[in-house]
DNA sequence: ACTACTTGTCATACG
DNA sequence: CACGTATGACAAGTA
């Protein structure tokens, strides 16, 4: 697990940061930290649609957002530089093989790949590489890139799905029936000889034509060439992590990114990406000058809709480990009231002016807690220094009247101490005036719960450490809270799942949901519902189109653009095996089934095309040659009405045909309508997972705030109870004698007046002050 | 052999 | 009503 973490994160980093360099909202903080289960989503991803997608709006993305500024530290950056360093020099190593692999792809379409079968890997980075060599604009590169893929693979295609070499009688009348019906629309033989040479879309002609082609293609070399074809068509989508074998993926996907920061590169004129990297580096400050780093290497993604989340985690994180320490070292002392241990964070801050910026020990949540510090600043720069001092002698104070002053304290309920009723007495001059409003304003929160929490604790002595303890509870409680916001998916991942769920949802299917982001809807719209276009264009792509069926690896891995048939067509050959029941199964791949010449098939291609070929028919395909329907699937299913009414009308068909055409166009458009359902139902998953992330992700949130204040509440409480004791202290009877802590005690009054009441008085209006919330609550 | 998952199909409802 | 779509349920195939 570490191994593979710091495997990941290194990969990751390097990819997150030049992510960042693009101002593609990445999430840093969660690949920094110890979130381990996201990452492992992104690369490994569960749910490659979650992920894919995730990715492709990652880059969709340009708003920059997200990472924290609690990632910024020495480590990160020092990190951040030795993976600038590697990124640069993986440029250097990629751009070789970039363009041997352009080559490569280049040559696909003039038919000549056959010779030269390239490996997984070799077609892995031949794609990234065409991208590389294409235009400067990203968008309109890629969508070429994958437009010249499609055709390139549609070319495959044609030759690829292998012939049945055994034709039986009834084929051969089928295939005279398609030929002749291409006839009647008009296409003569040579028109898809040329299509073929020309286009290379033309399935049909090209079966037809090369026999030996052919069995070239169909062997075990078309087969792999469609699958780094596959694999082609993920790296287009620039989803390396997706790909096993990640390092050399991360590596492309770098390289992607830096060419991509070439492209846009917002640091300026350099036109040469290394000049660029090197550029960004020194951009990237000098250890002396963290800041820096910050600004300009990570600023793009600080949005901070996260980064107050995760830097308060930490502060978070760091608070309770100190607390911990602190209960550990003050266990011992834990009976000592008031006791400030020096490790007690908050007892130091206490005991120290709240203000003071040099308090060492002073809880770091705090540093972020304005408000806590403010409502100290209230007190009178007199009061505060009386509470140091008092602080200091109350020590040796408290043992000997440990009980009266916690009766004092703890039978005070909260609102008793802060809004207690008024009672005749001598008004303090010192803090009575000040002291109701910044605790009223306190009050003012609904914390009533935490509050009472609280109450608990200082009734139960008012011991810091109990209340820590207490409060720890909630930072625990918080603390899984926040587990579980990470775990899932984290705030990247959740980031990248609600990206790609509301591009799915946004897709071409019109019932389906809501959903936000706009930028990244076209990524779903491509991948999106299984349309059968049954428009002009497919019909005159439909000869060139391959099986159409919906490939669920494919769509897994490699959800790129296929909502245009002519791009759909790479799809059944880059899943060589399996179920395809493709209803569009490109009629020329039928043709071909029935067509070839006999003499142009090899013999020992025979029996395997004739299995692939069976496999590769669905079985209303298999009814319909058996009924001798003739005219394709396709045609049958994606066909407008009236287009399909006047296609039979063309031909004089039995009872039994039109029964079976019929059904093949329901079940076909069912099929369809299922796919589409299913993704919908995926997408709506998605979404509420998105959903409940967020809404973990607020309760962690509220519960942090919800600790804050309690701490804040505690320290408030800490102060009243000093300055309580520093002016109890300073009390004198009318014989200059100090007050019996155990006979009196002080009240405050409601109007902010403290006053001196005997101890059995005081200990009455507690108790009712005790009732009344409880009531309340009931 | 068993299981989980995917996909196709059917039945049904709805627009 | 015909047609297309959506969806739950089931079956078959696959890994």
């Amino acid at each position: 697990m570490l191994s593979l973490k710091k495997y990941l994160t290194e990969g990751l980093l390097q990819f997150t940061i030049l992510l960042s360099l693009i101002g593609v909202r990445v999430d840093v903080d969660t690949y920094l930290t110890s979130q381990l289960p996201p990452l492992r989503e992104i690369i490994l991803g569960p749910s490659s649609a979650y992920t894919q997608t995730q990715f492709h709006n990652l880059r969709n993305t340009l708003d920059g957002y997200g990472i924290h500024p609690k990632s910024i530290d020495l480590d990160n950056y020092f990190t951040a530089r030795r993976l600038l360093s590697q990124v640069r020099a993986l440029d250097r190593f990629q751009v070789p093989t970039t363009e041997v692999n352009a080559w490569l792809v280049h040559r696909d379409p003039e038919g000549s790949v056959s010779g030269s079968q390239p490996s997984a890997g070799l077609a892995l980075e031949s794609s990234s590489g065409l991208q590389d060599v294409t235009g400067p604009d990203n968008g309109v590169r890629e969508s070429e890139t994958e437009q010249g893929f499609s055709e390139d693979l549609e070319d495959l295609g044609a030759v690829a799905p292998p012939v049945s070499g055994d034709l039986t009688k009834e084929d051969i009348d089928l295939i005279d029936i398609l030929w002749r019906q291409d006839i009647d629309l008009g296409a003569g033989r040579e028109v898809f000889d040329y299509s073929h040479r020309q286009k290379e879309q033309d399935v049909d002609k090209d079966l037809r034509d090369g026999g030996e082609q052919e069995d070239t293609w169909a062997g075990e070399g078309a087969e792999a060439l469609a699958r780094n074809l596959l694999v082609d068509g993920e790296t287009g989508e620039s989803f390396p992590a997706q790909v096993p074998g990640g390092e050399d993926q991360t590596a492309l996907s770098l390289e992607e990114c830096l060419r991509l920061l070439e492209a846009t590169c917002p640091f300026g004129e350099n036109a040469e990406f290394p000049a660029d990297v090197s550029s960004l580096t020194e951009v990237v400050p000098s250890e002396s000058e963290p800041p820096a780093l910050e600004n300009n290497l990570l600023s793009p993604l600080l949005t901070g809709t996260e980064s107050p989340f995760d830097l308060e985690q930490q502060w978070q994180d760091l608070m309770s480990i100190m607390e911990m320490q602190a209960m550990e070292v003050n266990s011992s002392a834990s009976e000592i009231l008031y006791s400030a241990p020096p490790g007690d964070p908050l007892s130091t801050n206490y005991s120290l002016a709240p203000n003071t910026p040099i308090n060492q020990n002073v809880s770091l949540h705090q540093a972020s807690l304005g408000g806590c510090s403010q409502d100290f600043s209230l007190f009178s720069p007199e009061v505060e220094s009386l509470s140091v001092a008092g602080s200091s002698t109350l020590l040796p104070l408290v043992p000997s009247n440990s009980t009266s002053l916690n009766s004092t304290f703890g039978s005070t309920n909260l609102a008793g101490l802060f809004f207690p009723p008024q009672l005749n007495g001598t008004a303090n001059d010192t803090a009575g005036p000040e002291l109701p409003d910044p605790l009223g304003g306190l009050l003012d929160e609904a914390m009533l719960d935490e509050i009472s929490l609280m109450d608990l604790a200082i009734e139960e002595g008012f011991n810091p450490v109990q209340a820590s303890q207490l409060e720890d509870e909630f930072d625990s409680d918080s603390g899984l809270s926040l587990d579980s916001s990470h775990s899932p998916s984290s705030l990247s991942s959740s980031e990248g799942s609600s990206t790609s769920s509301s591009s799915s949802s946004s897709s071409s299917s019109s019932s389906s949901s809501s959903s936000t982001s706009s930028s990244a809807s076209s990524s779903f719209s491509e991948e999106g519902a299984v349309g059968y276009s049954s428009d002009s264009e497919t019909l005159d792509l439909e000869e060139a189109e391959g099986a159409v069926g919906y490939q669920p690896e494919y769509s897994k891995f490699c959800r790129m653009s296929y909502q245009d048939p002519s791009q759909l067509s790479c799809l059944p050959y880059l899943e060589h095996v399996g179920h395809n029941h493709t209803y569009n199964m490109a009629p020329s791949a039928l043709d071909a089934a029935d067509l070839p010449p006999p003499s142009a098939l090899k013999k020992g291609s025979k029996e395997k095309q004739a299995d692939f070929l069976d496999k590769q028919m669905s079985r209303d395909e298999h009814r319909a040659r058996a009924m001798k329907i003739p005219f394709t699937n396709d045609k049958i299913i994606n066909l407008p009405v009236e287009e399909f009414n006047e296609l039979l009308s063309k031909y004089q068909l039995s009872e039994a045909q039109l029964s079976l055409i019929r059904d093949i166009r329901r079940r076909g458009k069912n099929k369809m309508a299922a796919q589409n359902c299913r993704k919908r139902k995926l997408d709506t998953i998605l979404n509420l997972e998105r959903d409940v992330e967020d809404l973990q992700r607020d309760k962690a949130r509220l519960l942090r705030e919800k600790v804050e204040f309690l701490r804040s509440l505690r320290q408030m409480k800490q102060k009243v109870q000093s300055l309580y004791q520093e002016v109890f202290g300073r009390l004198r009877d009318e014989n200059g004698r100090p007050y019996s802590p155990s006979q009196y005690a002080l009240q405050y009054a409601g109007d902010g007046s403290v006053l001196l009441i005997p101890r059995t008085m005081a200990d009455q209006q507690a108790r009712r002050q005790e009732r009344k919330p409880k009531d309340r609550r009931k």
